[in-house]
RNA sequence: GCCGACGUAGCUCAGUAGGUAGAGCAGCGCACUCGUAAUGCGCAGGUCAGGAGUUCGAGUCUCCUCGUCGGCUCCA
């Protein structure tokens, strides 16, 4: 028989009858270790499964996305059977791999402790140590059922009596059965560095009127190396925790007597705030874009006309006075509606952009705020383009340009984008959804980036855009969003003359550039582990005088220096040169300046870079001029 | 909201079997006047998140509330 391999010119000649390992260890004895998995026709196979005459065989490795999978998803198998070892009456739920790693749900006969994990660590060890090899097997469906109520698996028994497959596949490994598709390492030695990561409750089928399993979170490498870095990015993260930097940067807090979900913004996180709001101001107004101000206080019967009350009632904040019902608006929207309706609109006047800051107040159930990234009173940059239809592409286009350079300013360079298109409950007809979306698709294909289609996730009034940023660690975070929305002009009964000088319905485009200013924030800070960029920093010069002698000459700069505008400061604490700089240092602000005799004498500043360059003998005039330089191109360049 | 963990001085954390609180840093005072990441000494600082209960006695045990964390669910 002849084998095909991808990526291979010469075919391989086997004997009928063999395995993929058996090839493996024929041909290619060194990729034996290697290889988790064969891919044959796009589809995934394991290793012991037997070599057919079709088509092109892959080698899948650890390296690999699916090769991922594979080893992660035996190693979920491996804690599995672990933890029914250490608790034979445990009921296993579902034990996928995910994106980093594998969980398992496991319904045990007690609570779990972080203390736990070590010993269920162990019993994995052993389990690998047994080398215990992986065998596929099919059955009826009603064998199986039998199989796992012979095992008290009610959890299996429910999957399969909801399960379409006849025969259904499993897999095996020592007395530990498994409701599987598979693929599989060949056997359980192959799992190599493996970490338990952590505990939580998870409702059976994602339903929370069902049972609360526990989840076990872990993940698992082929080399040691490959599980530190994981675990060093890890301990990078929580570095970088825009909560902990926060704190320690003196910028927000939050407080039990002011509510869950509310940010106090400290001098130095107003500052900053007030530096990203009056970008955005800038930028908006460049572009076109109107301010307007809305109130943050509505009757209730604003929302009844844009629907808000009837769908989004759960995420109100409302309250009763005067026998009339108020909102805290959670969204600006109808605000921006109101003020488009008070005088006639021409098709002269469209696009229309109605920009603002505007701050909003969402009831989040408890258990999902997180900091600065999710909470209840946040303040967007939101705008709303009336455009004609046939605009749609066009406003769409400036939109995305408009985000992507923003985000760029602010030093984020790596994005992913989506583009949801219509939902199962939508309004609108068919058509003008398919010529909305078509648009919009056309608007990221003018503009040349790569996307990736969610179909089904739009909005019920209309598809959207999402654009997800990465940070400097690699995570994604949601950012801008673009939505075009026929439902809020119908509602409000919103028209323009056309050229014909007849009534004609505008579209709407919802759309939000850094989205919540709270939510940017903490990505920010996360993605420059709080050592923002010279133009953003709170503080952006600390004057540093050696000596008490030097407290006059230092303050004499920093008035310089304020009357330049740059945010400055004196450290005229009674404290050593030592202690100022480490100071300056834990503070993340970008330049010291150190002021002694020799300075004093020579007229000359010595600079110290939050880099930890040592710059002495600098002319002032020269600082000054390459430091305007810096903050006018809103450089983030570290090095001096 | 649900599951679990947690809440002790401004911050980070200790607190043994229930016997009425402790450190470091920060703060304040004094001395030192310093050349690129912690000068020394002294002082002050807590109704142990809030409330109720058990107990002769609660930071420690029980319940409720608030908040935080990790998840789930949700996310127009």
């Amino acid at each position: 028989m002849e084998i095909r391999l991808k990526g291979w010119d010469r075919k391989i000649i086997v004997d009928t009858g063999i395995t993929f390992a058996e090839l493996l260890e024929k041909n290619f004895p060194h990729l034996l270790e290697k290889v988790v998995a064969v891919k044959v026709d796009g589809q995934l196979k394991d290793l012991t499964a037997m070599v057919e005459d079709e088509g092109e065989v892959e080698l899948v490795e650890y390296s690999n996305e699916e090769g991922k999978e594979v080893y992660w998803h035996t190693s979920s198998h491996i804690m599995a059977q672990a933890v029914i070892e250490l608790f034979p009456q445990s009921q296993l739920a579902i034990g996928p791999a995910i994106k980093e790693g594998y969980y398992y749900d496991i319904d045990l006969p007690r609570r779990l402790v972080p203390e736990d994990l070590p010993i269920i660590e162990e019993k994995m060890r052993e389990i690998i140590e047994r080398d215990l090899p992986i065998k596929r097997m099919q059955m009826r469906r009603k064998e199986a059922i039998e199989l796992f109520r012979e095992r008290r698996q009610n959890y299996k028994i429910e999957l399969l009596q909801e399960m379409e497959e006849d025969p259904v596949t499993l897999y095996q490994q020592g007395d530990f059965i498994d409701l599987c598709k598979g693929p599989h390492l060949p056997s359980t030695g192959r799992v190599r560095e493996f970490k338990l990561l952590s505990l939580a409750g998870a409702y059976w089928r994602g339903d929370e009127s069902r049972a609360m399993l526990q989840r076990i979170y872990g993940i698992s490498f082929e080399t040691k190396d490959e599980l530190e870095e994981f675990l060093h990015l890890k301990e990078e993260a929580e570095r970088r925790d825009h909560r902990r930097l926060g704190k320690e940067l003196d910028l927000f807090s939050f407080h039990e007597e002011a509510g869950a979900g509310v940010v106090l913004y400290h001098p130095k996180g107003a500052i900053l705030r007030r530096i990203i709001e009056r970008y955005l101001e800038e930028e908006h107004l460049k572009r076109g874009y109107q301010m307007v101000i809305t109130p943050h206080l509505y009757r209730g019967d604003l929302w009844r006309l844009s629907g808000h009350m009837d769908y989004y009632k759960e995420n109100m904040f409302t309250f009763e006075k005067e026998n009339a019902e108020y909102v805290v608006k959670p969204m600006n929207c109808p605000g921006h509606l109101l003020i488009y309706k008070t005088k006639p609109r021409s098709y002269r006047d469209l696009p229309l952009k109605f920009f603002e800051l505007g701050t909003v107040y969402r009831y989040e159930r408890s258990g999902v705020l997180h900091g600065l990234l999710r909470v209840r009173g946040f303040t967007q940059d939101d705008a709303h383009i009336f455009c004609a239809r046939e605009q749609l592409r066009e406003q769409v286009y400036e939109c995305l340009e408009f985000a992507f350079s923003a985000l760029k300013d602010f030093g984020f360079s790596d994005f992913q984008v989506n583009l949801s298109t219509r939902p199962e409950r939508y309004v609108g007809s068919d058509e003008i959804w398919e010529e909305a979306t078509e648009e919009l698709a056309q608007a990221l294909k003018d503009h040349a980036v790569d996307y990736t289609v969610d179909p089904g996730e739009g909005v019920f009034y209309g598809p959207k855009i999402d654009v997800k940023l990465k940070d400097a660690i690699g995570r994604l975070w949601q950012g801008p969003t673009i939505q075009a929305d026929f439902n809020l002009p119908e509602r409000f009964d919103i028209t323009y003359a056309g050229k014909d000088n007849r009534p004609h319905r505008p579209v709407m485009i919802h759309r939000v550039v850094l989205a919540g200013i709270e939510r940017f924030l903490g990505i920010l800070i996360e993605h420059y582990g709080g050592a923002l960029p010279l133009w953003l920093s709170p503080v952006q010069v600390v004057i540093v005088p050696i000596a008490d002698r030097h407290v006059e000459c230092a303050r004499h700069l920093n008035a310089t220096f304020l009357s330049r505008g740059w945010r400055s400061e004196v450290d005229d604490e009674n404290q050593t040169l030592n202690m100022k700089i480490r100071r300056a240092q834990l503070q993340k602000i970008p330049f010291a300046v150190i002021i002694g005799d020799k300075e004093v004498q020579e007229g000359t500043i010595s600079v110290r870079t939050r880099s930890g360059e040592d710059l002495r003998n600098l002319e002032k005039d020269e600082f000054i001029t390459r430091m305007e330089k810096k903050i006018q191109q809103r450089s983030f360049d570290e090095d001096w």
